[in-house]
RNA sequence: GGAGGGGUACCAAAGCGGUCAAAUGGGGCGGGCUGUAAACCCGUUGACUUCGGUCUUCGAAAGUUCGAAUCUUUCCCCCUCCA
């Protein structure tokens, strides 16, 4: 491969499928490039699942290539059909607006804008879709497209093998797609259309409707669907999804996510979340002590998204806690009222009006299961009572299992 | 259009008039061991509780019964086979 670009695609795992690797790389190794990737609005932050993308895009500018940011608007208020048993619950504008912005936000930190000549672009698709003339669309587009490769889509026909149904407005959705690539193409000078694997179809339609309107070679890439050595899809765990808003979920956490993958995971996880060049992980992972690497890894990770401060500060907010058994004042913090403390709180009542607990049996299980420690003191009385006495210099922690620390303070 | 099978907790799946808040497995959570890992072992897994119990739950509604996840009726949804 002669392409920088490709290559560390490549090493760092990256790259699953191409449509035309050879013509691409020829393309990509003389000159500069555009390439996008689409971001459904349907949150309004990105999780871990949409992490590796970014990654991409982050590559991308770095080997001197311009990433452009597809913002679906217009393809959220329609809802893709791949990999979904049923339609979801369909968005109104003013929720995918909200959401266009939330995630928007997230790039300010993730990509690169000082550079002129890779600074990233945002679109949102609705800007062309939402003014479509049906017929003119019908008779330009639709007309490449045919029913009887449409059907064969796994997205439309595992649905229609399951006799569960798909609406017309959903099986439109990859024509859609297609058509926004096409737009791309014609107005930004987009080569190359990135995405995940279960994206394929989507891409190679786009791909396919540029060469027949256009007569021009456009190019589809995608990446494997990472999946955990656990077998787990990656970004979701049982209490909720890893959001990269830092309102949604803290730095703290987030580096705490990072810091407690699995062994097998973590030179994969350096190779497509870090920075780090791939030869210098292989050398950190020959001399280095796994938890160590796993730091690393929390620390590159944190750094990426939430900048040095605040990886610093969870490193050692987690080497405090974890290894010397101090109180950091940066773990997560609930208020008390003072006035409360000196009617006497019930346990259980705070575990759950702090949500640390969803209901006060699952408090009580907690307590009886030895799971809740106060200052590192085991709790055995399922009905304790606070007061003044459980807090050291305003300060009390609790403790929930092994890992899940909160500071209260009075105020 | 014809014939049959089925909808049970987070998921899979048993139960087919009372002993059912519902077996079992997976997942989750907690504990033990460890390294904030994996594997393994133990406990736990509807809510509220003055710890006596109470309330809500087996696709939906209505009914039979002292008593229904279990029986009846209607409705909704899914699956398999034939046409």
């Amino acid at each position: 491969m002669k392409s920088t670009f490709l290559k560390e695609m490549q090493e760092r795992g990256y790259l699953n499928q191409c449509t035309d690797l050879e013509k691409l790389d020829e393309i990509i190794s003389k000159k500069s490039i555009s390439a996008y990737i689409g971001f459904d609005c349907t949150a309004s932050s990105l999780h871990v699942g949409s992490l590796l993308q970014i990654m991409i895009l982050r590559l991308l500018q770095k080997h001197g290539h311009r990433p452009i940011v597809l913002l679906g608007g217009g393809t959220t208020l329609i809802g893709d059909p791949s990999g979904k048993d049923s339609t979801r619950k369909i968005l109104n504008q003013k929720n995918i607006k909200k959401n266009i912005l939330g995630i928007k936000k997230l790039f300010e930190s993730l990509l690169d804008f000082k550079s002129k000549k890779t600074k990233p672009v945002f679109v949102d698709n609705y800007s062309w879709l939402g003014k479509l003339n049906y017929i003119d669309f019908l008779r330009t587009i639709g007309s490449q497209f045919t029913l009887n490769k449409m059907l064969t889509y796994d997205s439309v026909k595992l649905r229609l093998e399951r006799e569960q149904s798909l609406s017309y407005m959903e099986f439109n959705y990859m024509i859609l797609q297609a058509f926004d690539f096409y737009k791309l193409y014609e107005k930004e000078k987009c080569l190359l259309q990135l995405g995940g694997s279960d994206q394929w179809g989507n891409i190679v339609n786009g791909v396919d409707l540029i060469r027949r309107v256009l007569k021009k070679d456009a190019f589809g890439l995608t990446s494997p669907l990472i999946t955990l050595s656990s077998g787990a899809k990656m970004g979701k765990t049982e209490k909720g999804a890893i959001w990269l808003d830092e309102k949604l979920f803290s730095s703290y956490d987030y580096w705490q996510f990072w810091r407690n993958s699995d062994d097998k995971d973590v030179v994969k996880f350096l190779k497509f979340f870090s920075d780090i060049e791939v030869v210098e992980i292989k050398k950190l992972q020959e001399k280095m002590d796994i938890n160590d690497l796993k730091i690393i890894l929390a620390n590159e990770t944190t750094k990426i998204l939430h900048g040095k401060t605040k990886s610093l500060k969870a490193e050692k907010t987690a080497k405090d806690t974890f290894k010397l058994g101090k109180v950091n004042l940066n773990l997560p913090t609930k208020n008390i009222l003072k006035k409360d403390l000196e009617s006497g709180i019930k346990l259980l009542e705070l575990l759950v009006n702090t949500n640390i607990m969803s209901s006060k049996s699952e408090a009580r299980r907690a307590i009886n299961n030895n799971g809740i420690k106060i200052n590192d003191l085991l709790v055995e009385n399922e009905n304790k009572i606070l007061d003044l006495s459980d807090f050291k210099d305003e300060n009390m922690k609790i403790s929930f299992g092994k890992k899940k620390h909160y500071l209260f303070k009075i105020i």
